[in-house]
DNA sequence: GTGAAAGCGCTAACAG
DNA sequence: CTGTTAGCGCTTTCAC
């Protein structure tokens, strides 16, 4: 016996009114009598109403759900993400619709298109590659259906998107200075894709530190790497394996950071003793295992809830403007002791 | 300039038919005629047309959407619980809503009532308690709608829902056993919350090995953790300046073992040298950093995936049972060295 | 302050 | 095989 949900007649029967006074109760019009709103809620009550936001939706054609497009949800960089996303989302009355990309460009069109159908009010994208024309496209029709689209640490090229990233380039400037302060020369950078913002954004901070500080970039100590940890791992072993091993290595993502830590086991290299490691992102974990890895680090929570707000803002203001707003988290420089140049 | 999405109508008269056509043809219903069908095609394809979902979920009181209710978003564990549900979805054409409760009761409690509004198809959860009454009544609620509900991981007392969950009491059982044989007779538990399925089972496995092994339970050996790192940290602590320390410890999730491993860390003890650690659940980041611990394994986006085929069964076979089917996937042991009897 | 009625875009009988 | 039509449950003028 399946019983049906009360529909907004049931409720206005109850209540002795029509639907549209039980409409304005439920939405907090106030030009209804005390008198008629306590009817009203009194028969919500008793029959356990919830209005159907289908139907909701499709009257008023807008919607309390943003889609939230995440590459990797296992990288726990992204699961911070979506912790912020999702708490401001919950404060702010909003659901999210969550799709999961696995770092496809192919998946990526696919979950644009089906977010078409559920005319979201909004949108938070991470999207794969910065220069995917076609995503590109799909994100400007969504925003000139007048769904805003919010992009999350990654941007494109198209400048017309509000987004929310972090000073990548400054942060990994003030890490590799540091590691210059501390004497070392011959740093290496394990860097992220290219076709990616932090990856290339990463890369420039390294870049400019180093030539400010008068030192000629050496391209074997350059190594494109792609955010994962084996190829972390495998260029860590060719850069301990150079005649001329560097004395620091800038590993561009916590990823990256790892496979760094896994070569160095294998090569019983000690982080801060015989070479210095400089992460990218926090990882929790390794303080608790005793790794005092220096980092550049950022509140990660709190990227997704200024996206959320982003949005948000959006919703008020109608117009679409031809600009969008770029906010620009700052990073923090943690010196734990894994910075430090190797005595001998 | 927001240009409208093109809607039914428009496609029915670019394409000449009736708008009746057009929705048969948009459902692959194949009582059309193959030109009819091209006509309705090619305007879709030119006016770029896409159905109103809400629209559709409205007509037909169904929905293709599936709210998904996790406790912490950022535990590892859960998010590849998530991996395997957004991959699932995605295959069967179904979307997910995400809600976060952080574990805490009171806002599951908002969230299975801002579920209402939604109509959703079906329902992933991994309640925070097993015994919340609020909860469970909810979702007998939504059952009794025709809205099926997939309890993951963590079961309620009530056995009308589906579930799907690991044989956690096994898996210890064999942990705890494997450590037996390997000589150990002094072997401590950090447990997780009673509240839990999860901390319960694992406990009884636990017990289950000793005794069967004539193994006298010793109650400073068993410790009541909650699944995260501090409290498994402390333990582990008092555990080694216990007069008579254990030469084992069993580490209920993920978290504690990083709360052992933390301890250890300050001790100086390595494990698998000078105590044994066992552990539940993978955690592939101590495989790069060299650390070789045992533990209690699983398939868990696996879980994901089947609790998404659980739903989808019940989707098709209208009625609700009595009973709801228990999917128990099997737990693994993976012996990596740190189950060894310290030498000395 | 309140009610009647016209949609929102789609599906699903029901006729033809 | 195809078109007409009556809802699905709600919001929102527009009168009263």
């Amino acid at each position: 016996m399946i019983k049906q949900e009360a529909n907004i007649y049931e409720i206005a029967k109850e209540a002795g009114v029509s639907i549209a006074t039980v409409s304005r109760v439920m939405n907090r019009s106030c030009t209804v009598s005390e008198k008629s709103r306590q009817r009203v809620l009194d028969a919500v009550a008793k029959l356990n109403y919830v209005p159907n936001n289908a139907a909701r939706s499709l009257s008023t054609s807008t919607s309390t759900s943003v889609g939230v497009v995440i590459p990797d949800i296992n990288n726990p960089f992204f699961s911070r993400l979506l912790q912020g996303i999702t708490r401001a989302a919950d404060e702010m009355g909003l659901n999210i619709f969550l799709f999961g990309t696995d770092e496809s460009s192919e998946r990526e069109h696919r979950v644009l298109e089906t977010m078409r159908e559920h005319r979201l009010r909004g949108i938070i994208i991470t999207p794969v590659s910065c220069q995917d024309t076609v995503t590109q496209e799909r994100l400007h029709n969504f925003q000139s259906l007048g769904i805003p689209v919010v992009l999350l640490d990654r941007e494109v090229d198209s400048t017309v998107f509000d987004r929310v990233v972090t000073d990548d380039d400054e942060g990994v400037y003030r890490a590799v200075s540091e590691l210059i302060r501390r004497g070392h020369r011959k740093i290496a950078i394990i860097t992220g894709p290219d076709d990616s913002r932090p990856g290339r954004e990463r890369l420039r901070g390294y870049c400019r530190a180093l030539e400010e500080h008068g030192i000629a970039l050496n391209p074997s100590y350059i190594c494109k790497g792609d955010f994962m940890v084996n190829c972390a791992y495998e260029h860590t072993l060719a850069l301990c394996d150079l005649p001329e091993p560097p004395t620091a290595i800038f590993a561009s993502n916590n990823m990256t950071t790892y496979g760094c830590l896994k070569a160095f086991g294998e090569r019983k290299i000690q982080p801060g003793v015989d070479m210095a490691l400089f992460g990218f992102d926090n990882i929790e974990e390794l303080g608790w295992l005793n790794y005092n890895i220096s980092a550049v680090i950022r509140d990660v929570p709190q990227m997704g809830e200024q996206a959320m707000r982003l949005l948000m803002r959006r919703f008020d203001s109608r117009e679409i403007p031809e600009k969008g707003t770029r906010i620009c988290l700052p990073t923090e420089l943690v010196l734990r002791g894994s910075e430090q140049m190797p005595s001998k």
